[in-house]
DNA sequence: ACCGATATTGGGAACGTTCCCAATACAAGT
DNA sequence: ACTTGTATTGGGAACGTTCCCAATATCGGT
């Protein structure tokens, strides 16, 4: 048995534990410094200004010597500050959500946050269980890019006041800033291509529309602009928001019949160009001599895919990190009403929208 | 004007900021229920057990009637539990990240982890920042995957007791478990591919090798089985992490005149295929019917590329739940020496290894 | 009826910060 | 000299948990 002091003040246990050494604090770095742990804390916050010219140089100097670092747990609890965002996002393996994360990412890091990513993998149930989980950390503010179907969660959060961004997609009954792209500048774009280019049977193939609202701005844009341009436009949403390749090779086929004047496909977003580029694969020996193919979404890929395929590429990376930058003029404090923000798209014309004079 | 400011104040200004009720704490559950607070805790605690049945419905109807959610930093603050796991990555936009990141992130969900990704945009000082910034919130374990330049703070880290887990690459002088592909296997499948498709002449291209074991691996095991199967074998290895398509473009047509007999080149990773890719469309007509590709990473786009590119895929998404799983296990405290996961990969042949006799 | 287990429960003291307020120092104004 | 002001600095009480230890209740066994 040990003999321990007979004082009430017992050793805690984590000192002993092999490797665990105790990080030094706040507390520790004052008592070097020979100074209050306050003006330590007065370092690290926003006050440092109140400090003089010997006092920082004691603090730096006891820092170095201790390698302390704040614990930003405590930091946390006590202060506002938790230097924590949330993200949501519906699929994380889409390479729009890719792209817009490098882009947030890197916002954050540059202004001292940390991103908290989760992935809900398009199910609603799920996307509430990690409002849930974030709201336990206190994030600061939160990134989202959902379907929508929980706006009550959302808009809870929202009212008990969180910063919010929504990304690519407006959610009604959220009033809430918005960034994303000018779908009717983008749109407008692809379909007077595919005009110049002598189409006259346009077909969009997109997931359904929902309540989501980036979806259903494109295929109003589509329909207006290929309306107004002369040219016969047909919209096929599929009905499940996984793309069913039998569907797909189906609505394909059966609107590639149909044909007689020459057609070209319009994909909403690149996982549709992914799902159509299969399709059309399975379906045609040389599917673009028979058949113009546009995706709204640049991909790594579209170069490469038979004569290159035509894109109206968005700025995704700009996208996320404006959805940050956003997001932190808000958490500062940026008064006044939701604001919209929107990029323009950019027009990458390849083989796959030149039409073949057969 | 509104009439919030921020500055000096005597009420403390989050309170009467519109919607920011003060959420309820342990305590306001335990008034609620008439019980100390110490019970409530004991109910999120791993101590459930201990509560007689009573006791936990009064519990259970306090938290409905309150809509109480215990808050983590707190909890991660006096206990060890912060349920933050952290999250290291050279590169978030390479697809072999993306998809890892997903096996992670569903892991981290299905235990009530959360994950803090950072991304490292293949810097070696960024990767120095971000992981004092994870120290900084007490993450429970870390998944690295970068260049492992930065041995003396991972180890420092790794030595101070921290889990960690390595992804795809060992990093020598580093004692931690690492989960990855079982290169041997993977360029054996592909090399022997390739031999039996009738090709004589190999080219693997890689990125440097630096210190990257998976890189040296497949490099070493390309050599060795090509030689063993009496094809002659060449590597190169791009002078930067990031592929100047010049260099490509000027390596790839060197060793194409140099040819003779029927050759194909080996993309050391998904990143190496779709420059090689890019290159060769520059390059050539009609790329695959004058030279084989074969690419480890199975990617989206291959089967549209050509007549298709024949992978060797590994089982990324396995590798992320299991890198997460692993992590968890010495979280928990399992003892022992540091272990080595590896997964097997599958061979996807596709048309870009069908030799053409000419 | 008493003693010692064995279950439950509760009361504070941490955890490492930030914030409020008070205290000190020195210069300037009257 | 006596306020008044303006920089600095420090002390202690939060923040919302978890953990240690003590308290109470229950139950056999003697």
């Amino acid at each position: 048995m040990t003999a321990s002091t007979p004082g009430h003040r017992s050793e805690p246990t984590h000192r002993l534990e092999p490797g665990h050494a105790r990080r030094p604090t706040i507390h520790d770095v004052a008592r070097d410094a020979g100074i209050s742990k306050t003006s330590v804390s007065r370092y690290f916050g926003h006050e440092r200004a109140l400090l003089s010219e010997s006092m920082v140089q004691r603090i730096e100097a006891a820092i170095e010597r201790l390698g302390f670092a704040p614990d930003r747990l405590a930091s946390g609890l006590r202060g506002r500050r938790t230097g924590l965002i949330g993200m949501v996002v519906a699929d994380i393996r889409n390479p729009y959500t890719v792209d817009m994360l490098h882009g947030a990412e890197l916002a954050c890091r540059e202004h001292g946050y940390s991103l908290l990513v989760c992935n809900t993998d398009n199910s609603d149930q799920l996307e509430r269980r990690h409002l849930e989980v974030l709201h336990g950390y206190s994030i600061e503010g939160l990134v989202v890019n959902t379907r929508g179907r929980n706006v009550a969660s959302l808009a809870a959060r929202r009212e008990a006041g969180l910063p919010m961004v929504l990304v690519d997609r407006h959610i009604d009954g959220l009033d809430c800033d918005m960034v994303g792209l000018d779908n009717e500048q983008a749109v407008t774009l692809g379909v007077s291509h595919l005009r110049d280019q002598g189409y006259q049977r346009l077909l969009m193939v997109t997931e359904p529309t929902d309540g989501i609202s980036s979806r259903k701005a494109r295929v109003e844009v589509f329909r207006h602009q290929a309306h107004a341009a002369g040219l016969s436009a047909e919209v096929q949403q599929s009905p499940q928001e996984r793309i069913d390749p039998d569907w797909l090779a189906a609505t394909l086929m059966q609107w590639l019949r149909a044909g007689g004047r020459p057609g070209a496909i319009v994909c909403a977003n690149g996982v549709i160009t992914l799902a159509v580029c299969h399709a059309l694969w399975a379906l045609l020996k040389t599917p673009f001599e028979q058949v113009g193919v546009l995706g709204i979404d640049e991909l790594s890929w579209c170069a490469l895919v038979g004569p290159g395929i035509t894109t109206v590429a968005q700025p995704v990376d700009d996208i996320g990190y404006g959805a940050i930058t956003t997001l932190l003029n808000r958490i500062r404090g940026a008064p006044g009403k939701a604001e919209i923000t929107t990029y323009t798209a950019r027009l990458h014309a390849r083989g796959s929208t030149t039409l073949k004079t057969t």
